[in-house]
RNA sequence: GGUUCCGUAGCUCAGCUGGAUAGAGCAACAGCCUUCUAAGCUGUGGGUCCCAGGUUCGAAUCCUGGCGGAAUCACCA
């Protein structure tokens, strides 16, 4: 049992001896004292003195002598007003930091580990769910980057986790890009034109746009048409409805265009999803998992949350939760968005049996994830309750919105591509690679690049709509990636130049070393490293994460500064500090490995 | 109009289940490299935590009502 935990536990039982009430776990709240205050724990005791019958004062200094007489960590106390400021020895610090350091899985659990857990059964998180008329953009880096993190800081907190992409390869959209493409493309292919598959596709779903735009215009004008009715009467979108209905009825020519032109846009997906650096256990296509939904929704008419009108389009009645009844088939039995999540809700359950099912999806999706969750209940679905919506905010530019049709989406690659430049630009002005061969150079301008990048995205708290300001260059310095990725190399190369041998033996150092200032600081922060990735967990946030991996790097620089590590003349103290700057590298690594960053060795 | 989310320094953001004097970074200014990586460190200035009530020992945090912004309320996805 941690420090924590015991002291709270004594607290409650000495509460309950004196009052003769029980108080609810959890009632001892726990705190790091302030910086500005003597101590290293603090607990907060105005919750017990009406219990108590005491003072504030009192109270804390009752506990004070109790916990120092039954706890040999804790040294001493301080009471100010209602706050008990608990020191603890050095030894407990010193002893924490020696048992640690060898430890590379530093703060994370080991999957099935924790038997308990793993009874409740994976949680699977959806993430990325692209289309395939257009390639991925800022707001789909979002999305993939806090997918990917909530991944590996759930499996860092000992879960099992399973990762699933679900490509929303069919419908309308798809057919105006294959139209495009039959109509103008004259056979184009990424082999024959050298573009990205992707950025392909998309430029004839653009074009599509484009030609039913004029077309629309011309109805608007010779019929007096509103621009609804002239988009919807417009031959080219006439003939995509053809292309769609083709298609559904299993078409061979439709089908081998759509299956060509989808393998392209995967194509380009993989290469952006790897350079990203985030992968997935298991893709669907709703393609596939469309006609389950249909069923699905059938073999619910049994239940009474469902009902067929007259004209054979099937409802979710509603009117208990106050939401409009929801269609989950149309009249000529074709399914709608709705259906098709029921399916894929249904297959993953099948799949795995999940303990929970994580969509990482934007915000604009809340009342649809919302009536998702009432539907299956209606449907009796056992995993109903299991389905929870990671909803984030949406990426926003000064101007607004990103809008494909303004042309002012932030594409993916492009974005990647400046940043990598800018790590290249930067890097070089400090005269830092110079000894770095082509190889070492790209990786490492990628690593900090995309570093930047995500940190930039994922330091902020998911569910808040954050601003891009594609004018001005994300920050390299202050609270950025490569703040942290600096100060990783920099403790690297201090590990480097003390050598293997003599990082091993200065585990050894003793534990009774004078502990400066900066340096008790920085044990306690990273100290609070495996709680940190439980809360994160808990809250699925990776800005949790990338905030206190910040901390931890600034506590390092400051350290760093006031203290020399290999020219302290102290033997046991250099020990000491190598040993402290080891666990400080791992803790950044394995804080920045939930983000999904990676950090250089040098730099 | 209904529902949900957001509102903290000039800008971008932290602030954990209510706790002590609200914190970082950027931008501005002033310092620190003969010493383990200066992508660093130190200092200065900068706040009506949107407003008004309420709950209590104690509110940026919880509740209610306003104001401002966003999303959504499709037989689109």
């Amino acid at each position: 049992m941690n420090i924590e935990d015991r002291i709270a536990q004594i607290v409650e039982a000495s509460v309950s001896e004196l009052s003769g009430r029980e108080i609810k776990p959890g009632q001892v709240v726990l705190q790091r004292t302030r910086k500005d205050f003597e101590g290293d724990l603090t607990l907060v005791v105005f919750p017990f003195v009406g219990l108590m019958r005491r003072s504030p004062e009192d109270t804390a200094g009752y506990f004070g002598d109790i916990l120092v007489e039954k706890l040999e960590e804790v040294e001493s106390f301080n009471v100010v007003k209602g706050f008990l400021n608990l020191s603890l020895t050095k030894g407990f610090w010193l002893n924490f930091l020696k048992n640690y350091s060898g430890d590379e899985a530093f703060g994370l659990i080991k999957p099935g580990k924790q038997p308990q857990v793993k009874a409740r059964g994976p949680v699977v998180v959806e993430y990325s769910s692209p289309n395939t008329n257009k390639p991925l953009h800022l707001g789909h880096i979002r999305n993939n980057l806090l997918g990917y993190s909530v991944a590996c800081i759930l499996e860092g907190a000992g879960r099992e986790v399973v990762k699933v992409n679900l490509v929303n390869d069919r419908g309308i959209h798809i057919c105006k890009s294959m139209l495009a493409w039959m109509c103008f493309g004259n056979g184009e292919t990424p082999g024959s034109s050298g573009k990205k598959g992707d950025k392909l596709v998309g430029e004839y779903y653009v074009l599509f746009e484009r030609e039913l735009r004029v077309q629309a215009r011309e109805l608007m004008e010779s019929k007096g048409l509103s621009e609804e009715e002239a988009r919807n009467q417009a031959p080219l979108m006439q003939e995509a409805r053809e292309l769609l209905l083709r298609w559904e009825s299993g078409d061979r020519e439709v089908v081998d265009i759509w299956k060509q032109m989808n393998g392209w846009v995967y194509d380009g997906f993989d290469a952006t999803y790897r350079r990203l650096g985030v992968d997935f256990d298991k893709i669907y296509y709703e393609s596939d998992t469309y006609l389950l939904g249909k069923e699905t929704v059938l073999e619910g008419l049994k239940n009474d949350g469902l009902y067929k009108k007259e004209d054979g389009s099937v409802w979710a009645d509603l009117q208990d939760d106050k939401l409009d009844d929801k269609l989950l088939l149309r009249a000529d039995g074709t399914s709608v968005y709705m259906t098709q999540d029921i399916g894929t809700a249904q297959l993953r359950y099948d799949d795995y049996q999940p303990g929970r099912m994580v969509y990482v999806v934007g915000n604009e999706q809340n009342h649809h994830f919302n009536v998702l969750k009432k539907v299956l209940q209606k449907l009796d679905k056992p995993y109903a309750d299991a389905i929870y919506h990671l909803s984030y905010g949406m990426v926003e530019l000064p101007a607004g919105k990103m809008k494909s049709r303004e042309g002012t989406v932030v594409d993916a690659d492009d974005l990647m591509d400046e940043m990598e430049e800018t790590a290249r630009r930067m890097t070089e002005e400090l005269g830092k690679t110079q000894d770095f061969n082509d190889i070492e150079k790209k990786e490492l301008y990628q690593i900090i690049g995309l570093g930047a990048l995500k940190y930039f995205i994922l330091k902020v708290d998911p569910k808040k709509n954050m601003l891009f300001n594609p004018e001005e260059s994300i920050d390299f310095n202050g609270n950025t990636g490569p703040f942290i990725q600096y100060t990783h190399a920099r403790i690297c190369s201090v590990l480097r130049t003390a050598g293997e041998e003599r990082l091993v033996n200065a585990h050894g150092f003793p534990a009774d070393i004078q502990l400066q200032e900066k340096e008790k600081q920085l044990i306690k922060t990273i100290y609070d490293f495996p709680g940190v990735v439980k809360e994160a967990a808990e809250e699925m946030s990776p800005a949790r994460i990338a905030n206190y991996t910040y901390e931890v790097a600034r506590e390092f620089n400051q350290f760093y500064h006031d203290h020399s590590i290999l020219n302290e003349p102290d033997q046991f103290v250099s020990d000491f500090r190598l040993c402290l700057s080891e666990l400080t590298a791992r803790t950044i690594r394995n804080g920045m490995g939930l983000l999904g960053i990676r950090v250089p060795e040098r730099m």
